[in-house]
DNA sequence: TTGAAAGCGCTAACAG
DNA sequence: CTGTTAGCGCTTTCAA
């Protein structure tokens, strides 16, 4: 017997073939169910059957095709990220996040960047209902993906979204963007900045909109025109191209807001380039507290969320979702922190009172 | 029979059982085989029947299922990206453009995200297996996990790494690590400087090794004692300690170079915490070039390569080889280049002649 | 241009 | 404790 299994073994090295359950039933000398059962611990086997079935399978190097698993059972144990960039480290925290309590719990992750690309979007949402994904977390514009996805939910794939509520049974799982945004404007307001300038994500994020809600309830009445507010993308090179605007022209802010800490940097070197000093001429403050943050010349005032737990906590609604579908929505909201670091000074004595 | 196929959609909603070919092939009063070939255009059918088809798989949102057909096609349409650290930047850049390739073919991408841990990699390659991926791009021990990978490779797995020269028929796609590192060497000797350290990153990494040889290269003998070598963390606090070490002690050298830009990073922040200049006092060069690069301050000379394009190579690679399995392994180098910026300078005068 | 039938690799009753 | 059998949803001959 050792003999036909080595043969059996060598015909597989050979030709390239995975062997089946089939194969290594024939090998064991016992039923294909059987062996399902060794594999999946179901149903007690004996240590003999045990032994022998798991011999023959390393010696065809045999593992189940979870392909096949997958169409029996209807949970493929794939989930699915969708984030808009993934050279965003936020994102990429988050991402991290949520591979590593997937890959805990044995769940292999699907990744898909957008760039915030509807077609894209689009495309990716039918890519994963016909891969029969477990799972989704959605971070990107899910109002605009609504009916595609509302689908999938009624058909039991939970979805997780990031810091957008939306009806239609999504779960959430949220940060603080207003009351965090709010302490920035706090923060800027009592060291005397009375002119600000708010360097914002697109207008279309639910992010943008809480961050620049929370900044403007912090403010006061009247402090932010929205000559002060440009949109822009919100990377680095967008923060930059906005910041010299708002910095470039006359009555420049003595303080910046800036919805994300790319866009914050992006500003600083902007700042930089337009000879200001940051923070003796210009105050910046970001959003995230990305690792370059606390690198960063000067080190950025920053709103730290913890990113890597926002995707934790989002595969781990997942599972829970997967395990018991008929409950309701869950909805989690993680705390932020507002970070001083040396890109925020109190506003000079020269120039705090030139404007209102 | 509007009525019958709306009261079919209704239950689907209602229920929330995913349709089939078979439901939609009996809602349009066709066989399954003829909805399979309406989808899959390989072989022609009527334009009638096609309408009806696709009006049905609307009615009741239908799409095929991508479980079902990988079971029978014996390809999953399915690739992987195994990576050490998807918090640097760089790697996230290659995730992109491996992502963006794979997108525009029809692939998705399950990413692993390993943290260098031994078990992750081989718990991964054995996931890998199971779920029948089309391809891998493996960039990281590729060789502690030789035997896993071979064995797939053999079974018809092209597996793409990075910067890793394995036997075993893998394909590779690497940058000119060594190439790039003399230059930095003679850039700094050109500037003046001899007494040298470096940054390393784990001395198990091929990257780690070639760059140290290159560096050595461009030096000439002598200039590089083992004990301004510092292994490290490839991460921005495994920089910054390391070169807390270097520049700590007595006889501090000019000029570190960190064999990725994370350590430079690190470094750059270190030496700001020693209250040395950079340049002035030390000059520092990384490699990568990550977006933060040139938003640092002082912006950082360093080895830019291609990394989006590596990823988007790793992954058009392996399409071909998906394509055409009995080819030989590929191997494709691209290009690195010396990017010099300001965080570099001359040897201060006072300091030029001090070590050998 | 279409349909019938077999089967991809596995699990899960049901029987023993 | 183990085997038999019937599918999971799809593609693919083969036959019409």
């Amino acid at each position: 017997m050792q003999n036909a299994l080595h043969a059996a073994a060598c015909d597989f090295e050979r030709n390239g073939r995975r062997p089946t359950i089939t194969d290594v039933a024939r090998e064991a000398g016992v039923s294909p169910s059987t062996v399902s059962h060794v594999f999946s611990r179901r149903r007690p086997t004996s240590a003999q059957t045990d032994a022998r079935v798991h011999a023959v399978a390393e010696a065809l190097g045999y593992r189940p095709s979870l392909t096949a698993q997958t169409l029996v059972t209807g949970r493929s144990r794939l989930i699915a990220l969708v984030v808009p960039d993934l050279l965003n480290p936020f994102y990429a925290s988050v991402a991290g996040g949520v591979e590593e309590a997937a890959a805990e719990a044995g769940l292999s992750v699907i990744i898909g960047n957008t760039d915030m690309r509807a077609e894209k979007e689009d495309h990716l949402v039918g890519v994963l209902e016909a891969r029969g994904v477990d799972g989704i977390v959605f971070i990107t514009d899910v109002r605009a993906r609504q009916p595609a996805l509302e689908r999938l939910a009624r058909r039991g794939t939970p979805i997780v979204t990031l810091d957008e509520e939306v009806e239609g049974g999504f779960h959430l799982v949220a940060v603080d963007n207003e009351g965090g945004s709010r302490q920035v404007a706090e923060h800027l307001i009592a060291r005397g900045h009375r002119r600000l300038g708010v360097v914002a994500g697109p207008a279309g994020l639910p992010t943008t909109r809480a961050r620049l809600r929370g900044f403007r309830a912090g403010l006061g009445a009247g402090l932010l025109p929205s000559s002060r507010i440009v949109y822009a993308d919100d990377r680095l090179e967008g923060g930059r191209r906005a910041a010299r605007g708002l910095l470039g022209g006359r009555d420049r802010p003595t303080a910046l807001f800036a919805t994300n800490d790319l866009m914050a940097l992006g500003a600083v070197a902007a700042a930089r380039e337009l000879r200001l000093g940051v923070p003796q001429e210009v105050s910046i403050v970001g959003f995230d507290d990305i690792p370059f943050a606390a690198l960063a010349d000067p080190p950025l005032t920053t709103v730290a969320q913890p990113a890597a737990a926002l995707g934790r906590v989002a595969a781990t609604m997942l599972l829970d979702a997967m395990r018991t579908p008929d409950e309701p929505a869950m909805r989690v909201q993680l705390p932020v922190e507002l970070v001083v670091r040396a890109s925020t000074a109190p506003v000079p004595a020269d120039r705090s009172t030139e404007d209102s």
